[in-house]
DNA sequence: TTACTTATTGAACATCTGTTCATTAAAATC
DNA sequence: GATTTTAATGAACAGATGTTCAATAAGTAA
């Protein structure tokens, strides 16, 4: 099972683009593993070689995802001048904008019937994100018996309640809207709300 | 349908106690709805006839630990000698005396091939909670731009988030090392970690 | 080009899913 | 207690899952 042997490179295209065809037509949920396979012209069998359930292989895309999440953390910030973020990492704000890029993405990650999994991916990349600038940034700031990785799950499952409300109103909301509130409630909870 | 008929009350029982003893031998994942029937000796028909998927037949359980949790949350505070919670709203803490108590449960809710669905209960359970008390305490000190619907969702998945770092420590640190957490959490950021 | 290695195939298997339908039997209603 | 209503049953169905295996073909390496 060497990743570099062609015919692996070719299996796995084959099934990720009968993956996306297919997720153009339904959700995941109701994409079975055969359809996937008949599909990509690929023999069941073979699919079982590479993964174990369907979402093994929609995991893959996920890792792409989550490559842009992390650019995008990483990217300077721009274009500031609407918003009062000055008590705020501009960074942590950018995640808005990527979830709003990917929004068809995310509309699976946060329906009800999908596996928790993709849940905890994206979870693990803010978590490791906001880790990362807390043990660096903060850390002589803090009282001193919270531990840090507590407080950044505490923090980074927080914004992923907003991204839930933002979700359940399918997105209808503005990524200025988001930042906005994100920027507020840091704001008010800071001043003693 | 009519819910009262004792011929379902029957058959829910029986599926009930199924599901819980195979729930004793295995995750609920690997439970199949042919063998809860099997072991509950009703038709796999009559399953259908009632629920849709196994994990139906899980939620009825939910609803009543949610009750519970409800009781935790309206239940007075008693014995907060050693702790240090003047600033936060008691009730508040008494969800992790909830989730210890029910931690058997709760390691399935949070295992990651369970769909987000049980999640999405526990997130709406306590999101109800905390938006009523923000909107009868605060809503008079809060910046008011700020979305009562997501500054609830965003404290509410926050202490989910402290219920995800303690699920994968496999609950292992005590009821009140979480309690000590989160309030030198909610006290470090009002003084403006 | 040849020889070696290994991914893919097709077929088969037991089991599960989701659904339908006539039949049976248990509960509700009179 | 007799009658009506309806939940539960068993059987059957097409399709899906997850696994195994020998045969084949595609890739790698000499």
């Amino acid at each position: 099972m060497r990743t570099t042997d062609l015919r692996i490179i070719k299996t796995k295209q084959a099934l990720h683009d009968a993956l996306l065809t297919l997720l153009s037509q339904k959700p995941l949920e109701q994409i079975s593993i055969a359809e996937i396979c008949r599909e990509a012209k690929v023999n069941r069998g073979t699919f079982y070689l590479h993964y174990e359930q369907k979402e093994g292989l929609f995991e893959e895309y996920f890792q792409e995802i989550m490559e842009d999440l992390y650019q995008s953390y990483e990217e300077p910030y721009r274009a500031v001048t609407t918003l009062d973020t000055n008590q705020l990492d501009p960074n942590t704000i950018r995640i808005f904008h990527h979830i709003e890029r990917f929004k068809m993405f995310y509309r699976i990650v946060f329906s009800k019937n999908v596996p928790l999994t993709y849940y905890y991916m994206l979870f693990d990349g803010i978590y490791s994100l906001l880790k990362r600038d807390i043990t660096t940034q903060h850390i002589h700031q803090m009282e001193d018996h919270i531990s840090i990785d507590y407080y950044s799950a505490y923090q980074a499952n927080a914004i992923i309640g907003l991204i839930i409300q933002w979700y359940r109103g399918d997105f209808s909301d503005s990524v200025t809207m988001l930042n906005q509130q994100l920027a507020a409630i840091l704001k008010n909870v800071r001043s003693g709300g």
